[in-house]
DNA sequence: GCCGTTTTCGGCCCGACTGTTTTCAGTCG
């Protein structure tokens, strides 16, 4: 699948003509196809062998012809003939902060700078400085975001960005009149890595200089222990990188009025392509929605709630988890936005390790931290033989676990654990255990753990033919991958997606911040599919049960209702749907 | 470059903060 490349091919002509000045509507339309080729769940080699490609807005005849000479060619002429007009790595120098295309031409045109090493040594020679436009300060911002870029690893995960965002709340909770304060971004969205943290607050009208005053508010946060620099500070508006444990974050305050609560809270939750059409909305009612409002001419028609902005411009309410202009504003429209999976309809945990392989409780420990949680049911899913390095069960220790778990369950009330196996799916696609054992357990999962840089073909081909296997019920973290650690496999999920479909077998939903695995994009495929997801929360201990939220969100995010959701079946249903593949 | 219930031409989202500026451009979200 190519996407990545063909999105990434778009992104840089966008750069170079930024560069070079182009117009920016053309601008913005490159980059605009960019996102919609990489947001593309589809195989595009497949849309436009399809004819389908075409019908897909945004894309017109001029990008159409250029994705086909890439799939003919391997290579965009029009993308060719850009990189020739600028030297090789001066599109490094965007990725620093402070430094626009504005100013990348200045300093190319002006100074030959030509990478990032350049760049240094023109601001430690002063020569930056002295360029008109710039200056000593602008210099050592830019000194500044090289020194971030060099040590910051991107985007962060939901867990990290969490931490955050509650590090920064809790600080702002303590200054007086504070009346409400709505983590909002990427964040609110649940969006699988968030570049920084957005933060809304208001609070009841204060003197000036008084505590709870907007710049005080400000003031507060940029001068709280854990932040590590100040890099904004204005009337309502605080930009600051925050110390937590695992990593640095930047992290955004804004103070709000609250009658304007709601228009910033939607503003800011964003995303930036949901809110572009939502303004395009208001336009067309000849209305004007910005950060503080809806406004008809002058008149404020909406503000201080969320909901009636979406009210006034004629659609229903949109979860926060849609708002990616995947087609939420169309349905929102029409009255056909999906009833979402909410954390209070998860009657059950799909994976959780014990002590057997690599978790660090016993399974009646497990049980009961998920009677705590409500649930009716938990499936202990321990390692298989081939992941050694995990402790992966034997067949002998896994009856024997099988054996413990029936013994378990007579003493139980009101929870029951399911016995259960996370088994790995060999090279040749078979699996860790015959049928006869796995013909014991009331619910599978399996999964790859080794060989996962193998060609696409391979890995495709295995995990298809795991789900011919009557007994298995779930395919684990179908993609494999790590967030900011490793790349999903080579794997043909459309290919996989279909395959469970026909096969009766679903796909987790691995809830762990590290996978959020199928994604959102593909959760929305696979239940288009018809193909239930199984949350799974990865535990290796009690308080990893408590990841189920980021699996709910995640699959929200793919569209996901209560009746796509395996997690949302009482023990009873689920028997049944597991027995509907055993004797298929 | 894309698009059309005002348009096949002429539009295309909006404001805060910063720094270098004597009134605004660049960057960011």
């Amino acid at each position: 699948m190519k996407n990545a490349a063909l999105s990434e091919l778009f992104e840089q002509m966008a750069d170079i003509m930024e560069i070079i000045g182009e117009d920016r509507f053309r601008i913005n339309s490159y980059r605009r196809i960019a996102r919609i080729i990489s947001d593309m769940p589809t195989d595009i080699e497949i849309l436009l062998a399809t004819d389908r490609l075409a019908k897909v807005p945004g894309i017109g005849k001029s990008s159409l012809a250029k994705i086909e000479e890439f799939f003919k060619t391997g290579s965009i002429t029009a993308h060719q003939e850009l990189l020739a007009r600028i030297p090789p790595h001066l599109l490094e120098l965007l990725t620093i902060p402070g430094m626009g295309p504005k100013g990348v031409k200045a300093v190319y045109e002006r100074l030959n700078v030509t990478s990032v090493a350049e760049l240094k040594s023109a601001i430690q020679t002063g020569r930056l400085a002295e360029l008109p436009g710039f200056g000593e300060k602008k210099a050592a911002a830019i000194a500044r975001g090289i020194e971030f870029l060099e040590k910051s690893t991107g985007r962060i995960r939901l867990d990290q960005a969490l931490e955050a965002a509650h590090m920064v709340t809790e600080c702002l909770w303590d200054i007086p009149r504070i009346e409400r304060i709505q983590p909002a971004g990427s964040l609110r969205r649940r969006a699988e890595t968030i570049g920084d943290v957005d933060i809304l607050v208001s609070a009841r009208k204060a003197k000036a200089r008084a505590k709870g005053a907007p710049e005080q508010i400000i003031q507060s946060f940029t001068t709280a222990p854990f932040i590590r620099e100040v890099l904004a500070a204005g009337q309502t508006k605080g930009s600051a990188v925050v110390e937590t444990l695992t990593c640095p974050v930047q992290v955004d305050v804004r103070v709000v009025s609250p009658d304007s609560f709601g228009a910033a809270a939607q503003y800011f939750t964003g995303s930036k392509e949901h809110n572009v059409r939502l303004r395009e909305i208001a336009i067309k009612a000849k209305l004007k929605l910005n950060e503080y409002g809806l406004f008809k001419g002058d008149k404020k028609v909406a503000g201080p709630v969320e909901e009636e902005i979406y009210q006034k411009l004629g659609l229903d309410y949109i979860d926060p988890l849609l708002r990616e202009d995947r087609g939420e504003v169309e349905a929102a429209k029409e009255h056909a936005l999906p009833e979402l999976i909410d954390l209070a309809d998860i009657k059950g945990d799909f994976h959780a390790h014990t002590l057997a392989s690599d978790g660090s409780c016993e399974p009646s420990e497990l049980a009961e931290a998920a009677r705590a949680l409500d649930y009716k049911y938990i499936c202990i899913a321990d390692h298989s033989r081939s992941s050694a390095i995990a402790n992966g069960l034997s067949p002998k220790r896994l009856a024997a676990q099988i054996k413990q778990i029936r013994k378990l369950n007579d003493k139980l009330k009101g929870i029951t654990v399911l016995a259960g196996s996370e088994v790995d799916i060999l090279a040749d696609g078979s699996l860790d255990f015959d049928d006869k054992l796995l013909a014991d357990l009331d619910f599978v999962i399996a999964s790859i753990h080794s060989g996962l840089a193998s060609p696409r073909e391979k890995v495709t081909t295995r995990t298809l033919k795991a789900m011919d296997n009557p007994y298995v019920n779930c395919i684990a973290h179908p993609s494999g991958r790590l967030l900011g650690q490793r790349e999903a496999m080579d794997i043909d999920m459309p290919a996989v997606i279909q395959h469970a479909a026909q096969t009766h077998t679903a796909l987790e939903v691995n809830a762990n911040p590290y996978r959020l695995d199928l994604k959102d994009t593909h959760c929305k495929i696979a239940i288009e599919a018809n193909v239930k997801l199984a949350i799974g929360t990865d535990a290796h201990s009690a308080q990893g049960l408590g990841l189920m939220p980021f699996g709910v969100a995640t699959a929200a995010r793919g569209w996901a209702t209560k009746a796509d959701v395996l997690n949302t079946l009482t023990g009873r249903q689920l028997k049944a749907w597991v027995k509907a593949k055993r004797t298929k």
